[in-house]
RNA sequence: GGCGGCGUGGCCAAGCGGUCUAAGGCGAAGGUCUGCAAAACCUUUAUUCAUCGGUUCGAAUCCGAUCGCCGCCUCCA
């Protein structure tokens, strides 16, 4: 039975979708005035975590993510840069999309634009209009806070504390100072769209309350976003489309807590952020993802240097399984009867950790209870059957892969790339028989230059095998060209000229012709 | 001022009334394997959960107070 912690309710609850065995879920997204950093990311991935989850569940989930592409910090970039703000919010919705993805989150199965749904927003601040709970002013629509009655509910704050602590702005043309903008009167040199109540732009709640109407009815099942949106913006959001609708707008709230800076919120207006796009550059999806799934959802996350490398370094372990078990796949034809390993048993460990409010970090260490125990149990049972293996890469795959997104087969080093490995196997060859002449020397060598390309090889029983860089692959191959020509200059000069010749006999099946000369070799490609 | 969250081993972090002498990751120490490594595995690394009181047969978990940190109330994931 999953259970959802809800803001709403402050508890708790069981899950019950609306509809099931649908699920509709909206997530607040970015507002597209610069890149997003790592903060708006944790986010968007446990957002996209929650909604794998209800998947691997069985739910067949829809699920909307918004994309905010007119609002006063677009304008005011596009003042800043001078150029028109749609070419900000495209430049930047394309930039948010790109970097979505090498997240590792599923696509929504819609990302709405404000800008696409004008019609749907002027269609809804007049139901609310003609319910009573707008007010037009010289062109400017308020929404009357004192008609709903529930205002208040999510945030569990009280008309009265608001208005008598508040930093409202002062803002004349207000009834009240908690009233909050439906439709904004343009001003001059701004975007704007024509409307009943004159030129003007959305309001930035009213957009979410149109799409996800929509997009996904009346009243959705889940409502996610982070701690900061709670008020005003989620709150207003009940306000508007419980005024136009009559019903309840979201089953459960779902809010993610912070990415903080030495205890401090990531924000940009702090300025003490990094883009998702920088810290992508020196680490990994998976890590990233595996760092916030090591912390639960709502709780504050405070980021940093080390603490992303050690997930680094706990990723491996989960990578280092996968790999080997990739390889059995490839190598392993023992057709006996599968060997009793209980896989239920990590598979129910991880589902009720994900049933008890999506505990992720609970989820993890099922994970990682797993690879312990299974790399153990390959240990004590030599020559597993393949049939175990495919169990153990099913488990993974279910888990860690589809939902939590820490891992992805399809990417392992081992796996397809361009880089000719034939060339790595001549290598490990050439070591083996260093090894065997008792010529550690160059047997280290071979290992230590591969290692400075981040070729990491390993002597099991089987035999050696290695660990490709996940990068720059082709440059790599020129590398270790000369390092295998650099061998055999060596053999050559020590009059060894059978291993001389055995390298240029590899080589040539392998494609590669190696040129002598007075003054070393050239290889070129046959 | 109003509202809310947090404080668990060297670091990160689950647990939220008994199975907790507290999961998992990182780190550290020792060991198995290895020519040496690496990987993997094994062992060790919190009788204690900010502090002080209270409730209870029983508390890291509930209540109160104190100290410290953070967030929302203005754009913010």
């Amino acid at each position: 039975m999953l259970q959802i912690y809800n803001t709403l309710t402050k508890r708790k609850e069981e899950f019950i979708p609306k509809n099931p065995p649908n699920v509709t879920i909206y997530v607040c997204g970015p507002t597209v005035y610069d890149y997003f950093h790592i903060g708006n990311a944790r986010s968007f991935i446990m957002g996209d975590i929650v909604r794998r989850y209800l998947e691997y569940k069985g739910f067949n989930v829809k699920y909307v993510m918004n994309i905010t592409d007119v609002d006063d910090k677009i304008i005011r970039k596009s003042i800043e840069q001078e150029v028109p703000s749609g070419k900000v919010a495209e430049e930047f919705a394309n930039a948010f999309l790109e970097d979505a993805l090498k997240l590792k989150m599923k696509p929504a199965d819609v990302f709405p634009r404000a800008t696409e749904h004008i019609e749907d927003i002027v269609e809804l601040i007049s139901k609310i209009e003609e319910k009573g709970s707008a007010y037009n002013v010289d062109g400017n629509v308020f929404y009357d806070v004192s008609k709903f009655n529930g205002y208040g509910k999510l945030s569990g704050k009280k008309i009265e504390d608001l208005e008598s602590g508040s930093r409202v702005e002062i803002n004349v043309e207000k009834k009240n100072p908690l009233d909050f903008s439906l439709w904004k009167k343009a001003k001059e040199g701004e975007p704007f769209w024509e409307s009943p109540w004159g030129k003007g732009r959305p309001g930035w709640h009213i957009e979410c309350s149109a799409m996800s109407t929509k997009h996904l009815g009346e009243t959705i099942d889940i409502h996610a976003g982070g701690n900061d949106l709670i008020f005003p913006h989620h709150e207003n959001e009940i306000a508007q489309s419980e005024a136009a609708t009559g019903h309840q707008f979201v089953k459960y709230w779902i809010h993610f807590g912070f990415l903080n800076i030495q205890n401090e919120k990531m924000s940009k207006s702090l300025g003490n952020f990094f883009t998702a796009r920088e810290i992508l550059k020196k680490y990994s999806a998976q890590t990233i993802r595996l760092l916030f799934s090591q912390t639960h959802y709502g709780g504050p996350l405070n980021f940093s240097e080390e603490l992303i490398q050690s997930a680094q370094k706990g990723l491996e372990k989960i990578n280092n399984l996968a790999e080997r078990i990739e390889r059995e796949m490839n190598s392993n034809s023992n057709d006996d009867a599968e060997i009793d390993f209980d896989y239920k048993k990590y598979y129910s460990e991880f589902e009720s950790a994900m049933d008890d409010n999506f505990n992720s970090p609970q989820a993890a260490a099922a994970i990682f209870d797993f690879v312990r125990d299974f790399n153990r149990f390959i240990a004590d049972n030599e020559n597993l059957p393949l049939n175990n293996f495919k169990s153990a890469k099913e488990y993974l795959q279910k888990t860690a892969q589809d939902v939590l997104g820490i891992l992805d087969f399809s990417e392992l080093t081992i796996s397809s790339n361009s880089f000719d490995e034939g060339l790595i196997d001549l290598l490990i060859e050439l070591r083996n028989n260093s090894k065997e002449k008792k010529d550690y020397s160059t047997a280290d060598n071979i290992r230590n230059e591969l290692a400075n390309l981040n070729i990491v090889l390993e002597d099991g029983k089987a035999g050696t095998t290695y660990k490709l860089p996940s990068s720059h692959i082709d440059d790599i191959e020129e590398s270790v060209l000369k390092l295998i020509g650099s061998i055999r200059m060596e053999a050559k000069s020590k009059k060894d000229f059978t291993s001389a010749d055995l390298i240029r006999d590899k080589l040539s099946e392998l494609g590669y012709i190696i040129q002598d000369s007075k003054d070393g070799f050239l290889i070129k490609r046959n």
